[in-house]
DNA sequence: CTTGTTTCATAACGCCGTTACGAAACAAGG
DNA sequence: CCTTGTTTCGTAACGGCGTTATGAAACAAG
């Protein structure tokens, strides 16, 4: 009676890689036209590893979007140190630099075309560093007296709606969006100041 | 040799048939749940419908979402005499009341899961009664002056991210989300008056 | 080498969007 | 009235998807 048989291949290293290949698949022809059977060809494996690994395709595009808001979470913090103007330009940069990522993270769960939510703590810990320094202007006095996280929600609405509608591709044609987020990042300012 | 022959059921009246089934159980079900399958057992008819009506299930939900933004444009203009500030709150209340719609026509083209893009001209008619508002502040000398595309469509970036937000679920879990909505239209009034 | 046990790749299943086919439904001509 | 011709649409088949079941592969122990 043997105890470990067959040689373990559905490893931690290989779920990484599915989560790689599979973020770099919905990067290069978006969340739409990703497959099990090309995720799995493209770690060189078979489509039972996602289910091993993560229970199935859902699961799978869930942590993908988590790993997004991560590395969005890392990027504000990053951009901390430039103040409530520094975070709101690092988000459109962020989301431009990973557009089909963004798409996703938001789109997916609006849209509800797959159970992809994100973990709600991962949600909340990118949105932290934005909280901070909400905190902070209104410690410094130069931002109004209101709820933290009501203020914080807010703004960050302004900076999604803007990236998202630019994203969608809606709003004049000819917009010039980046004229527009700078000017609607000055009148953020100005509406919540103290 | 007849010239007609099988009379036609495909009719412009099946069409608006198959588009108000369709976006019922858009509603019902969410847009990722909705088969053509039962989209035409549910309008008493058969999947070829669809094709020789609309040419696919893509354009089919591009059409229920131009129909979406026809909806919402009419809400806009029944609240445009109540101003900046009745639009805003009109723009809530309708998504609020139509939300897996509203969840398709602005996740759906984010998420480019489906290929249903409403038409440009939609989304601009959409936004035509905000841009009059907008103007008419202006003249008025209540609003900054800047360009009107550029206030409208950041001002509906407010709107549409705060309510995107509270849909997808995300910010903090026990959010007032009537409270920051208000207080973002007021932020809004404040940041873009003259 | 055989046996036993665990693990995963292959193949099958059901459902989807889409398309090809053939029956259905009528006008005209004998 | 029946046959022919023409148009139209419902049915059935096809390829591809996510998912699941099955059996071969791969080793430890006896």
């Amino acid at each position: 009676m043997g105890f470990m048989a067959r040689p373990v291949v559905h490893t931690d290293s290989l779920r990484q890689d599915l989560l790689a290949v599979t973020a770099e698949l919905v990067d290069r022809d978006g969340p739409a036209r990703v497959t099990l059977r090309d995720v799995a060809a493209a770690a060189r494996t078979s489509t039972t590893a996602v289910y091993s690994l993560f229970g199935g395709k859902s699961q799978l595009l869930a942590a993908v979007v988590d790993g997004g808001f991560q590395s969005f979470r890392d990027s504000q913090m990053a951009a901390a140190p430039g103040g409530l103007h520094g975070l709101g330009v690092a988000y459109r940069t962020w989301a431009l630099q990973h557009q089909a990522l963004y798409r996703l993270m938001f789109g997916g769960a609006l849209a509800a075309y797959v159970d992809c939510q994100p973990s709600p703590e991962a949600a909340a810990d990118a949105m932290e560093p934005l909280k901070d320094a909400v905190a902070s202007a209104q410690a410094a006095g130069t931002l109004l007296q209101a709820p933290v996280e009501m203020v914080a929600v807010a703004i960050w609405a302004q900076v999604h709606g803007l990236v998202s509608l630019e994203l969608a591709q809606m709003g004049p044609p000819e917009a010039d969006w980046a004229a527009a987020y700078t000017a609607a990042l000055d009148a953020v300012a100005r509406g919540w100041a103290a």
